[in-house]
RNA sequence: GCCCGGGUGGCGGAAUGGUAGACGCCGGGGACUUAAAAUCCCCUCUCUUCGGGGGUGCGGGUUCGAGUCCCGCCCCGGGCACCA
C-alpha cells in the first residue's frame, strides 16, 4: 500500500511519548533556546485550521534548533479560566471546572494528532490551583510593594518611608498612607452595570446587550486597580530593544499614548478652588475662551450656581446612562453637547473671567479631567464653541515652519496646526514651539503651572464579579474603630482555593457569586475574604516563567531554571493580543524584575503575528433589501469555475473569505483534514499556503499538492509491491551522481536560508524541488542524500522523516540528529547564465564557465557579452554610451 | 478621521534595485491501462504581421535598469478613535 499516514503517524506519536522524546531539561553545557506559542483557551468548539498555523510554525523551528544543537523549550497549556465556562455553568448547571477539563481533553487529542513537539511534562492550565497559587502569590507581590519614583522601580512595601506628620497620626494614618502607594488598590471605578441580568459587562459586550434591550448604566463599584501607569515610561522604551513587528510595537506606544504639554492651573472666581487642566498647547493659552468638565468632574456639584443647578444635574444623570456607543456616535457626527454651570474661572495669563461648561466630549479618565477650551484651534473646541455661540479667537498664525500664508478664519474652523502666536503678549511673534516653552516656563515662575508628560495609559482594572477566576488572597478585617483593614492571607495559606457552589449568578445585590459562599467568605476571626475574582489576564501574564519550571512546589519558578530559559526567544500567537495581553504581561514582568524574582527586562524577544486562516461563506451576488443572507458549503453548487449557486434555488452566489468563526459557520475542523489527508500533509499545507504573517484562504483542493509531495517522498525509499507489505529499497551509498550531490546540495543550502528567516512556504518549495527531480537522470537516490533530504523534512513533516530515516536503518528517532550542512563546492555550477541586456531590455543569455570567476574575469565577460549575438542585433554598429556589468549576473550595454 | 499592513496569472503565492510569475492548485494535451483511479511527461500572463510589443492597483519621478526606492492618488484588510 502506498504512503498511508493513519499506520505511520499514530506508531511515531506514541514512539515519542513513549521515549519522551521532547523532554527538556535545564543543560548549562548546551544553549538554549525557548520557543512559546500564545497558548489557547479551551472553547468548546474546539480546534479549527487556523489555530495549528501559528503552532506549526513554532514547531518547525523547535524541530529545526533540535538538530542545530540547541536545547529547546517548547511547552504548551490551557488558558483555562474564562466566561464561557461560567456561562455554561449558569445554563447546564455544569460546574465550570468539569466542563473546562473536557474541553481541555479535547483540544489536547487534536493537538496529539499534529505531532506537537511539545514537552507535555511541563502541560499548565491556569485554573489548576498548584498553578493558581503562584498567581495570588505573584499579585501578593505587587499588592506588597510601591513604586519608588527616585529609584524608578517597585520596592517591597515595608521600605516605604513614612512621613512623620502620617506616623504621629497613629497606626490607621500609616496603614491609610501605606494602601494608597500600593502597587495594587481600591478604587471606585465606573463600570457597566445591567440591572437586568445583575451582571457587570465588559465593554464589548455592552452593545449587544443594550441590543437585546437590556439598560446598562455605569455606575462607580468598588474595585481592585493595578497601577500599571507607573510603568508607562518604561513600557514605552523598552520596546527599542525588542524584535516585533512594527504594527505591534506601534500599537503598543499609541496605547500607552505618551504626550508632552504643560498643567496650568486656573483659580475659580469667587471661589477657593483651583481648576488644573493638561495641555498639549500651552502656547494657546490667550485664545482659551471658556473651560469644560467632565461631567463626572468633582468639582461640579460644588461650583453650579443654582440657577444653573437642574439644568447641570439633569445633563450629568443623562450623561451615565448614554452607552459609550450613543456617545461615540455622536462623536462621529460631530454633535457637542454640554451646559453652562455658571461658574466662571480665570485665565492665568490675561486674568480674564471665562465660562466653565461641562460636556461630555471631556473625559473624566483623561489629564485632569478638564480642560481650557481654545476654539480658535482645536477642532473640538470649535465645534462646541460654534454650538453654543461661545467667542473663537485667533492665536496662532501660520508662519514659516507650516503653512506659511495661508489664509486662515478661525471663525470657520479651527487652525490646529504649528505656526506663530499672534494676540498673546509676551510669546507674540514666537513659533509655537519656542512659544510653548516660554510660555511653560512663565507660568511655573508664576507658580501657576509647569512642564507636564500625560499618558493615555490609565490603571489597570484587575477585578471582576464572576465566579470562574482566581480567587484574591485578601482579607477584609474589621477594626476596633469599625473600620476595616485589608490585610494578605500569608503566602503559607496559598493557594486560596475556589469554594464548591452551586449557583454562579451574581446576587441579587450584585455582588459577585462568591458572596454567597458564605461558609467561605466568613473567617473565624471576624474577617472576610475578597469575593472579587481575577481576570482572564491574570493566568496568562506569567504562565511562560512557569513553563521554565512547572512542577515546583515550593516557588513559582527556580531561579536556575528562570536564569537559564528565559528570555523567550520566539513568541508567536495571533494579532488581537498586541495590545493587552502583551502590556499586561510585560508590566508583569517588570515588577517581578524590580523586585528581583526575574532576570530580564522584557520577557519576549521576538514575536511573530500569524495571519488568519480565512474560511468561505457564499453570498448573493445581488444583495436585497433585508437582512443578510450567507450560505455555507453545503449549501451551494460549483457550476463551474468560481461560478457557485445555491443547490435548491439556483440562485449565483460569490464567495466570501472571512476569519473563520463557528458563529459565520465557515470553519474548517483539523479532525477532518487529518482523517483525509494525515498531520504532516495538513501541517505542510498550513505552512505552503503562503508567508506565516499573511492571511490567506484555506482552500480545501491545495492540500492534495502537498499530500502528493510526501506520496512521491515516500515512494523514493519505499517499494509498494500490489501484493504484499511496503519494503524499504535497496539503495547505493553515497550522494548520487554529480547532479543529485548538486541538487542535494544545494537543496540543504536553500531549505536552512528559508527556514532562518521563516519562509516555510519557500522552504517548502525547495523540497519539493528536490524530490521531483532527484530522479531525472534515470539513478536512484543515493542512500546518504535519502539521509539528508530525511533530516530536512523533519521539521515539516516529522512522522514521515522518522519513517525514511528508518528505512534506512536507524533504530532511533532523528530528532537529535545534526542538521546537514551543505559543501560550499558543490554550490558552485559548472556554468552561470549571464544576461545581456540592451537599453535594460533583456536580449540574450550566454553561459559562461565557472572557471571565469564573476568577480575578477569582468573584461573576459564583458567581451564575450559585446560579441554576442544579442548585441550584435540590437546594438549593431551604434556606438555604446556605456556598459554597466553587474557581477554574476548581467551585462547592460547602454546606446 | 488617524496609525499600521497589503494590492503581482483563473487561484494561493515567488522574486538582496538586475532574466517578473519559482513552487503548488486549477485547466489543457499526451503516456501507461480493457477502462477508470493513481502515477509519469509536456503546455499553461497577454497581444503578435513571429521581427517583436505590452504587462506587477492608477498617475508622475529617480536610475543604465523599478514589483522592489521617492511623490501624489485609488482600493482592500487590521487597529485606534472627542485623549485636550
Amino acid at each position: 500500500m502506498p504512503y498511508d499516514h493513519a499506520k505511520i503517524e499514530p506508531r511515531w506519536q506514541a514512539f515519542w511519548a513513549e521515549h519522551e522524546t521532547f523532554k527538556a531539561e535545564v543543560d548549562l553545557a548546551k544553549p538554549k533556546y525557548y520557543v512559546l506559542d500564545m497558548f489557547p483557551y479551551p472553547s468548546g468548539s474546539g480546534l479549527h485550521v487556523g489555530h495549528p498555523e501559528g503552532y506549526t510554525a513554532t514547531d518547525i523551528v523547535a524541530r529545526y534548533k533540535r538538530m542545530r544543537g540547541f536545547n529547546v523549550l517548547h511547552p504548551m497549556g490551557w488558558d483555562s479560566f474564562g466566561l464561557p465556562a461560567e456561562r455554561y455553568a449558569m445554563k447546564t448547571g455544569t460546574h465550570p471546572r468539569e466542563r473546562t477539563y473536557e474541553c481541555i481533553d479535547n483540544f489536547k487529542r487534536q493537538l496529539a494528532m499534529l505531532g506537537f513537539s511539545y514537552d507535555w511534562s511541563r502541560e499548565i492550565a491556569t485554573t489548576d490551583p498548584e498553578y493558581y497559587k503562584w498567581t495570588q502569590w505573584i499579585f501578593l507581590q505587587i499588592w506588597g510593594s510601591w513604586y519608588d519614583e527616585e529609584q524608578g522601580r517597585a520596592r517591597p512595601i515595608r521600605e516605604l518611608p513614612i512621613p512623620a506628620e502620617v506616623e504621629a497620626e497613629g497606626d490607621g494614618a500609616v496603614r491609610a498612607y501605606r494602601d494608597a502607594h500600593r502597587l495594587a488598590y481600591l478604587h471606585e471605578a465606573p463600570v457597566n452595570w445591567c440591572p437586568d441580568l445583575r451582571v457587570v459587562l465588559a465593554n464589548e459586550e455592552v452593545a449587544e446587550q443594550v441590543e437585546a434591550g437590556h439598560e446598562v448604566i455605569r455606575v462607580p463599584m468598588r474595585q481592585w486597580m493595578l497601577k500599571i501607569t507607573k510603568y508607562a515610561q518604561r513600557l514605552i522604551d523598552d520596546l527599542d530593544d525588542l524584535d516585533w513587528p512594527t504594527s505591534v510595537l506601534e500599537m503598543q506606544r499609541h496605547w500607552i499614548g505618551r504626550s508632552e504639554g504643560a498643567e496650568v492651573v486656573f483659580e475659580l472666581a469667587n471661589h477657593d478652588e483651583q481648576l488644573r487642566v493638561f495641555t498639549t498647547r500651552p502656547d494657546t493659552l490667550f485664545g482659551a475662551t471658556y473651560m469644560v468638565l467632565a461631567p463626572e468632574h468633582p468639582l461640579v456639584g460644588q461650583i453650579t450656581v443654582d440657577a444653573q443647578r437642574e439644568a447641570v444635574n439633569a445633563y450629568v444623570e443623562a450623561t451615565a446612562h448614554r452607552t459609550e456607543r450613543d456617545r461615540q456616535a455622536a462623536a462621529a457626527e460631530g454633535q457637542k453637547t454640554g451646559v453652562f454651570t455658571g461658574a466662571h474661572a480665570i485665565n492665568p495669563v490675561n486674568d480674564q473671567p471665562i465660562p466653565i461648561w461641562i460636556a461630555d466630549y471631556v473625559l473624566m479618565g483623561y489629564g485632569t479631567g478638564a480642560i481650557m477650551a481654545v476654539p480658535g484651534h482645536d477642532v473640538r473646541d470649535h465645534a462646541f464653541a460654534t454650538t453654543m455661540g461661545l467667542p473663537i479667537v485667533q492665536v496662532v498664525a501660520p508662519g514659516p515652519e507650516a503653512n506659511d500664508g495661508a489664509a486662515v478664519n478661525v471663525e470657520e474652523a479651527a487652525y490646529s496646526e504649528l505656526g506663530v502666536a499672534i494676540n498673546s503678549g509676551l510669546i507674540d511673534g514666537l513659533a509655537s514651539d519656542d512659544a510653548k516653552a516660554k510660555i511653560t516656563a512663565w507660568l511655573a515662575e508664576q507658580g501657576k503651572g509647569e512642564a507636564r508628560v500625560n499618558y493615555k495609559l490609565r490603571d489597570w482594572l484587575f477585578s471582576r464579579q464572576r465566579y470562574w477566576g482566581e480567587p484574591f488572597p485578601l482579607v477584609h478585617k474589621p477594626l476596633p474603630d469599625g473600620g476595616a483593614e485589608v490585610a494578605s492571607v500569608g503566602v503559607d495559606a496559598l493557594p486560596v482555593e475556589l469554594p464548591e457552589v452551586d449557583d454562579f449568578n451574581p446576587s441579587d445585590s450584585g455582588e459577585p457569586p462568591l458572596a454567597k459562599a458564605t461558609a467561605w467568605v466568613e473567617l473565624p476571626d471576624g474577617s472576610r475574604r475578597e469575593t472579587n475574582t481575577m481576570p482572564q489576564w491574570a493566568g496568562s501574564c506569567w504562565y511562560y516563567l512557569r513553563f521554565c519550571d512547572p512542577r515546583n512546589a515550593d516557588a513559582p519558578w527556580s531561579s536556575e531554571a528562570e536564569n537559564y530559559w528565559m528570555p523567550v526567544d520566539l513568541y508567536i500567537g495571533g494579532a488581537e493580543h498586541a495590545v493587552l495581553h502583551l502590556l499586561y504581561a510585560r508590566f508583569w514582568h517588570k515588577v517581578l524584575f524590580d523586585l528581583g524574582h526575574v532576570s530580564t527586562r522584557e520577557p519576549f524577544q521576538k514575536l511573530i503575528n500569524q495571519g488568519m486562516v480565512l474560511g468561505a461563506t457564499y453570498v448573493p451576488e445581488t444583495q436585497a433589501e433585508g437582512p443578510k443572507r450567507i450560505f455555507v458549503a453545503d449549501d451551494i453548487e460549483e457550476i463551474g469555475e468560481g461560478q457557485y449557486v445555491h443547490k435548491d434555488t439556483r440562485e449565483p452566489l460569490t464567495i466570501q473569505w472571512d476569519k473563520m468563526s463557528k458563529s459565520r459557520g465557515n470553519v474548517v475542523n483539523p479532525d477532518d483534514v487529518i482523517a483525509q489527508y494525515g498531520a504532516d500533509t495538513m501541517r505542510l499545507y498550513e505552512m505552503f499556503m503562503g508567508p506565516l504573517e499573511a492571511s490567506a484562504p484555506w482552500q480545501p483542493e491545495g492540500v492534495n499538492g502537498c499530500a502528493r509531495f510526501l506520496a512521491r517522498a515516500y515512494r523514493l525509499l519505499f517499494d509498494s509491491p500490489k501484493d504484499g507489505d511496503d519494503r524499504p529499497r535497496e539503495l547505493a551509498a553515497g550522494e548520487g551522481s554529480e547532479r543529485q550531490r548538486r541538487l542535494l546540495h544545494r537543496t540543504i543550502a536553500e531549505v536552512s536560508e528559508r527556514i532562518e528567516r521563516m519562509s516555510f512556504n519557500t522552504a517548502i518549495s525547495s523540497l519539493m524541488v528536490f524530490v521531483r527531480d532527484i530522479e531525472k537522470d534515470d539513478e536512484r537516490i543515493g542512500r546518504d542524500a535519502a539521509a539528508r533530504f530525511s533530516q530536512l523534512l523533519a521539521p515539516f513533516a516529522p512522522h514521515l522523516a522518522e519513517e525514511l530515516w528508518r528505512a534506512l536503518g536507524h533504530s532511533e528517532s532523528l530528532t537529535y540528529e545534526p542538521w546537514p550542512e551543505a559543501d560550499p563546492a558543490l554550490l558552485v555550477e559548472d556554468t552561470w547564465t549571464l544576461v545581456v541586456q540592451v537599453n535594460g531590455k533583456k536580449r540574450g543569455e550566454l553561459e559562461i564557465p565557472s572557471s571565469l570567476d564573476p568577480k575578477q574575469a569582468k573584461d573576459a565577460i564583458v567581451e564575450q557579452a559585446m560579441a554576442s549575438e544579442a548585441v550584435a542585433r540590437f546594438v549593431g554598429d551604434k556606438t555604446p554610451k556605456r556598459v554597466i556589468y553587474v557581477p554574476g549576473r548581467l551585462v547592460n550595454v547602454v546606446v
